[in-house]
DNA sequence: AGATTTAAGTTGCGAATCGATACTTATAAT
DNA sequence: ATTATAAGTATCGATTCGCAACTTAAATCT
C-alpha cells in the first residue's frame, strides 16, 4: 500500500496552491516552453532514455544496459514519459512478458533539441562531430549544424536577434522597429520566455 | 573543516575508476557529445538558470528571484556553470560587493538548444509560441522553428534521416548507400552518439 | 564615524531522491 | 516440472534538495 518507493508520486506536489485556492506550477510555466519542456524531460537520465529511444532502444532491460539507470530509477522514468506522452508503453503479443516502449510523435519532435545538445557537446567537448554522423538520406551528406533560422533560411547569430512582443511584428521588408537594444554582447531581449 | 555541504565536490566522484586505472566518466562520454553536454547543464535548474542568463540576469539575487531556485543550491549551479565555461563570474568595479555571472560564447552557444526546447514546450504544452518572439532583427520577421536541414537549407523529416559512419560519406549527389533501414517509423540509426 | 542595508554567499538540518542490490511476478523455453 | 527471461518492486544507506537562519564584506545613510 504506497510504501515509500519510487513510484511516481500521485500528487505531483511540484504544485504550490495559492492563497486564492489556484493551482500553479513550482516553475513559472506561465507562458513559457521551456519550462515545461524540463518538466517533462526533468533530469539528465530521461535525456539518457530519450537517446536510447532514438537510437532504436525499446525494452526495459535494453535502455538499463544502454543507459547504466539503475533500475527501480529506470522504472520511474519510463513512467513519467510515458505519462508525458514522449513514450507509449505496449505489451508485445508474441511475448507476453516483453513491454515495448516506443517514441511518440511528441518523442520525435525532441530529436532537433537532442542534437543541438549533442552539437553543442560535440564543439566543446569533444572539439570534433562524433562518429555516426546524421546525413541526409537523399544524398548522404551531414546535416547542418542546430541553428537559428530567419523566415528567409539564413542561418542567425545572437547579434542578428532581437525578442520582440507580438503585436508588433514586422510585415516582411519594414525595419524593425522596437525598443533599443542593451548590455548584452550584441543582443539582449527581454525574455526567453 | 569541509562540512557537509553544498558546496561542489573537490572530487566530482562521478568517476569510476576502471581496472586499468584509467579514469572514465560515469555515463558514457565516450566519443558522444550528448553525455558531455548533460553532464555541464546537468539538472533542470541549469537551464533555467541559462535561460535567466540568456535573458540578460547576471547577478545573483536577480537569478535567485528569477529561478525560485533555493540559495544554497544556486549557489552551488554557479559555481559549476562557470567551471565549465558557460558562465564567467566577475567582480564589478565601482561596486565590490556586486558580482557579474555573464554568459560566455560556450554558453551563448546553446542558445539553439534552449529554443528547440522551448519551442517544444510550446507546441505540445502551451499549443501557441510564447509571447515575446524570437525575430530576426533586420525584418522583425519570425525565425523559423528549429529543425534539422540538409546542408542545402531543406527542412528534414525523421524519415529523411539516416546515421552513416563516417567513412562513407557521399560527395554531394551520389544516392546514399549504406545499411538499409529497419524497425523505427523512417528512420532508424543505430546511434544518436 | 557609527549604524544600517545590500550582495553574495555559507551552514544546519529535516525531507526527499538516488542508487545498488535483492526480491517478486508473470510468461516462455527446455 | 524446472529453469530462464522480462519487467518490474522493495529495502535501505548515501546523497542531494530546499528552507531558513547566519556570515562577511562592501556600500549607504544619518
Amino acid at each position: 500500500m504506497q510504501p515509500i518507493s519510487d513510484k511516481i508520486s500521485q500528487v505531483p506536489d511540484n504544485a504550490l496552491h495559492s492563497p486564492m485556492g489556484k493551482v500553479r506550477e513550482q516553475l513559472d510555466d506561465q507562458d513559457c516552453g521551456l519550462p515545461l519542456a524540463l518538466e517533462a524531460m526533468g533530469d539528465r537520465w530521461c535525456f539518457m532514455i530519450l537517446r536510447a529511444a532514438l537510437n532504436g532502444v525499446q525494452h526495459f532491460e535494453d535502455f538499463l544496459s544502454a543507459t547504466g539507470i539503475a533500475r527501480n530509477i529506470l522504472s520511474n522514468r519510463l513512467l513519467r514519459l510515458v505519462e508525458s506522452g514522449i513514450l507509449q508503453r505496449q505489451q508485445m503479443e508474441d511475448d507476453r512478458r516483453k513491454v515495448l516502449y516506443r517514441l511518440t510523435d511528441k518523442g520525435m519532435d525532441l530529436l532537433p533539441a537532442m542534437l543541438a545538445l549533442r552539437q553543442w557537446g560535440e564543439k566543446y567537448g569533444l572539439g570534433v562531430p562524433s562518429n555516426p554522423v546524421l546525413v541526409d538520406k537523399r544524398d548522404c551528406l551531414p546535416i547542418q549544424p542546430i541553428a537559428v533560422h530567419a523566415h528567409d533560411g539564413r542561418v542567425l547569430a545572437k547579434e542578428d536577434l532581437q525578442w520582440l512582443d507580438k503585436a508588433n511584428l514586422g510585415k516582411a521588408g519594414e525595419p524593425c522597429s522596437g525598443p533599443a537594444e542593451a548590455d548584452l554582447p550584441g543582443w539582449r531581449g527581454d525574455m526567453l520566455c
